[in-house]
RNA sequence: GCCUGGGUAGCUCAGUUGGUAGAGCAGCGGACUGAAAAUCCGCGUGUCGGUGGUUCGAAUCCGCCCCCAGGCA
C-alpha cells in the first residue's frame, strides 16, 4: 500500500517547498490541508503554490472553491479522503501538506459523523445568540448538553452556537455525536511530521513573505475580493490580511499600518499553530525546516508504523 | 565648551507631597471535533542610564560621570 505522508507546520515555515521536493522525488501527489488555500480568490495572499509549482506534481484541493462558498472541516475531509483514494489507486505516494491543525486531526483521529446543519438552523442559532445573549443560550445548553455547557469557554460565541445548532438540527447533543468519532484512516496508513523553525526566524520569514506578497500584487487580489461585496462572515473573508488591506483600500489605514497589522496577525496565527501542533500532534516527530527535504523524507519513511 | 530638555518593560510613554513601578502597542503561555488563517482563555516580561550621598526608606532630593535631542557658541 503506497504511503500517506502528512506534513504539518506553522505558516511560512517552508512546508510547501518541502512537499514539492518530496513529491518530485517520490513521484507523489500533493493534497492541500490549508483551509484558506482551498479558495481560488487569494492565490498570492494565502501563499498558494504558483502555476509553475503545480505543474511539477499533481496538486489536489488548491484553489478549488469560490470565496462565496463556505467550506468546512467536514467538507474538506470528504474531499481529501476522495483525493487520497484516487492517489492510492494510482499507486502513488500522497503528501498532505498544510497548516490547519483541525484538518489533520480530522484525518488522523476523525470527525463526528454529524449531518450538515441546514443554513436556516444556524441562522436561527446565531440570531438567538445575538438577541437573547450568551447566558440564555448557555442555559438552554445546560439542559440539552451539559457537558458542552461545561466545556465551552465564556464568550466563545462560535462554539456555543455550534453546540446549539447541532442539537436543534439533529435532536442529539454535540457531545453525544463526538463520542462516536472514529478515525477515517487506519493508523498504519500514514506517517506525519511537524516542520519547525526557531521562532525569530519564523517571524522574519513571515514578515519578508508579507512584503513579497504585496510586491506580487496581494493588494490587487484583496481589492478584487472586496469588490465582490460578499458576506464578511464567509471563511475566505477571514484570511489573514484581508481585513487590514481592505481597510487600507478604504482609506482607514495607511499602507504601513495595514502591512504592520497583517504581519502582527500572522505572527499570532503562527503562535496558535505552534501551540496546536505541540499539544494536538505532540507525538509526531519534529523536523527543522532547514534540514531539507531529504531529511524530512527520511523521518517520514522511518516513522511509518 | 555652555544652556535647556530628556534617559523607566522589546517600542511609545505615565509615575501623585520620597513608601522598591503601570498603560497602550509588541510579546509570551494555553484551549481547540464541520467558520479553525476561525473562536476563546490567561500572563507585565523591569539593574527606573551609572555611581556616590541625604533618608528608616530614592524612579522621585543632592553631587559627579555617561548617553541622546535641541539651542547658544
Amino acid at each position: 500500500m503506497p504511503p500517506i505522508w502528512l506534513i504539518a507546520g506553522p505558516t511560512a515555515c517552508g512546508k510547501s517547498e518541502l512537499a514539492l521536493a518530496l513529491a518530485r522525488e517520490t513521484d507523489g501527489e500533493i493534497v492541500n490541508a490549508d483551509s484558506m488555500q482551498l479558495y481560488a480568490d487569494l492565490r498570492i495572499l494565502t501563499a498558494r503554490p504558483s502555476p509553475a509549482d503545480m505543474a511539477q506534481a499533481p496538486h489536489h484541493l488548491f484553489g478549488i472553491a469560490d470565496a462565496a462558498v463556505a467550506w468546512s472541516a467536514g467538507r474538506w475531509l470528504t474531499a481529501a479522503l476522495s483525493a487520497l483514494d484516487g492517489i492510492a489507486q494510482r499507486g502513488r505516494t500522497a503528501i498532505v501538506v498544510g497548516g490547519t491543525g483541525l484538518y489533520f486531526r480530522a484525518l488522523t483521529r476523525g470527525l463526528a459523523a454529524i449531518p450538515p446543519v441546514p443554513a436556516g438552523v444556524r441562522a436561527v442559532a446565531q440570531a438567538d445568540y445575538d438577541r437573547l445573549g450568551e447566558a440564555a443560550v448557555r442555559d438552554e445548553l445546560w439542559r440539552v448538553d451539559p457537558a458542552a455547557a461545561q466545556r465551552i469557554a465564556p464568550a466563545d460565541r462560535q462554539r456555543l452556537i455550534r453546540a446549539r445548532e447541532v442539537f436543534e438540527a439533529t435532536g442529539r447533543s454535540l457531545t453525544d455525536w463526538q463520542a462516536d468519532t472514529t478515525p477515517p484512516l487506519p493508523r498504519e496508513a500514514w506517517s506525519g511530521v511537524v516542520v519547525t523553525l526557531p521562532r525569530l526566524e519564523l517571524y522574519a520569514r513571515i514578515e519578508a513573505r508579507l512584503e513579497a506578497m504585496i510586491a506580487a500584487g496581494a493588494r490587487t487580489e484583496v481589492a478584487a475580493l472586496v469588490a465582490r461585496r460578499l458576506d464578511g462572515r464567509l471563511p475566505a473573508m477571514k484570511a489573514l490580511g484581508v481585513r487590514s488591506f481592505a481597510a487600507e483600500i478604504a482609506g482607514r489605514l495607511s499602507p504601513a499600518e495595514a502591512l504592520a497589522e497583517a504581519k502582527a496577525e500572522t505572527r499570532r496565527y503562527a503562535k496558535r499553530q505552534i501551540s496546536w501542533f505541540n499539544h494536538q500532534a505532540g507525538d509526531w516527530p519534529r523536523a527543522d525546516a532547514r534540514e531539507g527535504a531529504a531529511a524530512i523524507g527520511k523521518i517520514l519513511r522511518e516513522s511509518a508504523p
